[in-house]
DNA sequence: TCAAAAGTGTTGCATCTACACCCATGC
DNA sequence: GCATGGGTGTAGATGCAACACTTTTGA
């Protein structure tokens, strides 16, 4: 009787189930399901060599890509990545993937956009949830694990190439478009996108689009140019770039990768007071470099 | 033997298939799948009834939430949403849920986050994009459609009740804890919300974290409180807030939805020249309020 | 008449921009 | 000596916060 009562207090569906009762029953294939995946989009700071004693090296932000061994898009270059295991968190199969990759597990990740156009991938229905990692390009080993033999770093530029804005009577309707270049060792990578941002009565509607991709593979390099915007916006507004970094800079070094996010030259003087607190000045300096010794930052973590 | 010529081109995989090929053989029920379905966070501006003939009425921020009417979280709330169909565009199937709670389909959508976590939903694993949806209470239809016949909105505040900053040696831990409530006609409803940043030497982690939830299904308390969260920062550096405004509107109208989502007084004067350039004057004046009459603008949308 | 809101002007302070200038080093 | 980067100062413009003040209306 006892058990009776306390079986009525528990909320009951339609057809008199517990929930305890009702989740015995569920039947989870019952439906069809798409694939999902995380794609890993992994940045550097890598530097070319110096031709000159006293010119400090150029910098390039660097992308980490894998080229396919396997059908689809046999031979092309895309993002690391994988399948989503059943009993692992989302965020859990991008820190394995970032660490298959690149044996790091404590660096700077951040989800970015997921992804889930029919078609995207022709196997069959895959939705993708795309993140991002930053490192200094020192903490990392100089090849990556055996699974990854066929990995490689590519300089990555964004490039606005047009800029149309036509007006309606509501509104109005801005097209921008970007030129996606991705330079290896030994191949050149490219793709055009496109961004559409219609402005109607109460809407806003935001269309990426790819205009063509070579030797990219899926809708990789649409990603890939989404990816290298928001950095360029968050470097802005956030302490992002120090994540770029390696522990001890000069402020020559962090100003050339804030200019290599922004594509912008940047005045000395102005970039200094900007970033004054969010650095740490130590006592070493950087010598032999063929002029004045400079002094070594690091990122002030409060 | 022309043919042949030209099967040879076509790149090949390791088992000698092109790529035709291995998708025709390409078996998709080889693995285990999570679920994939949408979160809707559709918000509004409500006004409360005005108790002075003189004064203005109160906005106040509203989200439309459903009371599930089957397991599991029996008789909770929820936010709208529901599964992703096989040949349905992710996007697509937020504004199809979009429609089917509100019959609107041309208003602001923008994709929030992805939330992933082993065990957010006790039938099977679910993997939910959540997007968030912005109209001006107006254009709303008095009662959705009868799907809806459990959905109400509520007033929902998201405060900020403590800030803790933990110093280490090299970095720290900003723990901010929230309290979400949620006003509706019969309930009220509410979370308590968590954020620790932890930022050590390379990494930076984000943990956000439910430590109640009373009336609120899933991790749905979760969810709104980030999306709230989102809102806040939009509003101060994009022109998200006139997307909750109708077509004409005052200046003081347009400060209060500001006030409303910044939690947080604004001076008219200094108000005014910050939004200068993002609305157009009308000729229209709004009367009979017991007070100067205000004169009517648009948003410029250029 | 008066409460409530509409609407504008002013002042001081903080921040950003552009530019100029000097310093220290290795070859 | 000199090319290269390291490092700082300043004047003018711009932007923002705080506050004061005037105007207009309906009951």
């Amino acid at each position: 009787m006892k058990n009776q009562n306390l079986n009525q207090e528990l909320p009951r569906d339609k057809r008199g189930l517990t929930e305890e009762e009702f989740l015995a029953g569920y039947n989870p294939a019952k439906y069809e399901r798409p694939s999902v995946t995380v794609d890993m989009l992994i940045f550097t700071i890598r530097e070319q060599e110096k031709n000159n004693y006293r010119k400090l090296p150029e910098k390039t932000l660097s992308l980490l890509l894998i080229q396919r061994g396997e059908h689809p898009h046999l031979g092309k270059w895309a993002l690391p990545g994988g399948f989503v295991g059943m009993e692992e968190n989302l965020e859990d199969a991008a820190l394995r993937e970032l660490e298959e990759e690149t044996g790091l597990k404590d660096i700077y990740l951040e989800q970015l956009y997921t992804w889930g156009d029919v078609g995207r991938d022709a196997r069959t229905r895959v939705i993708s949830t795309s993140y991002m990692a930053l490192t200094d390009s020192k903490s990392l080993v100089p090849k990556a694990s055996d699974d990854a033999a066929n990995a490689a770093w590519f300089s990555a530029e964004l490039k606005l190439k047009e800029e149309k804005k036509e007006k309606y009577e509501n509104g109005y309707k801005l097209k921008q478009t970007y030129k996606l270049i991705l330079t290896g060792e030994q191949e050149i990578l490219s793709a055009g996108y496109e961004i559409t941002k219609t402005i109607g009565k109460g809407t806003i509607h935001t269309e990426r689009r790819l205009t063509e991709s070579n030797g990219l593979a899926f809708d990789h390099g649409k990603i890939i140019a989404y990816a290298i915007d928001r950095l360029r916006n968050k470097v802005l507004y956030t302490d992002i770039a120090f994540h770029l970094m390696p522990e001890y800079f000069t402020l020559t070094e962090l100003q050339q990768v804030y200019e290599v996010l922004l594509d912008k030259e940047l005045l000395k003087a102005n970039f200094r007071r900007k970033i004054a607190d969010m650095v740490l000045e130590t006592e070493e300096y950087r010598t032999d470099a063929g002029h004045r010794p400079s002094k070594l930052y690091q990122f002030n973590r409060y």
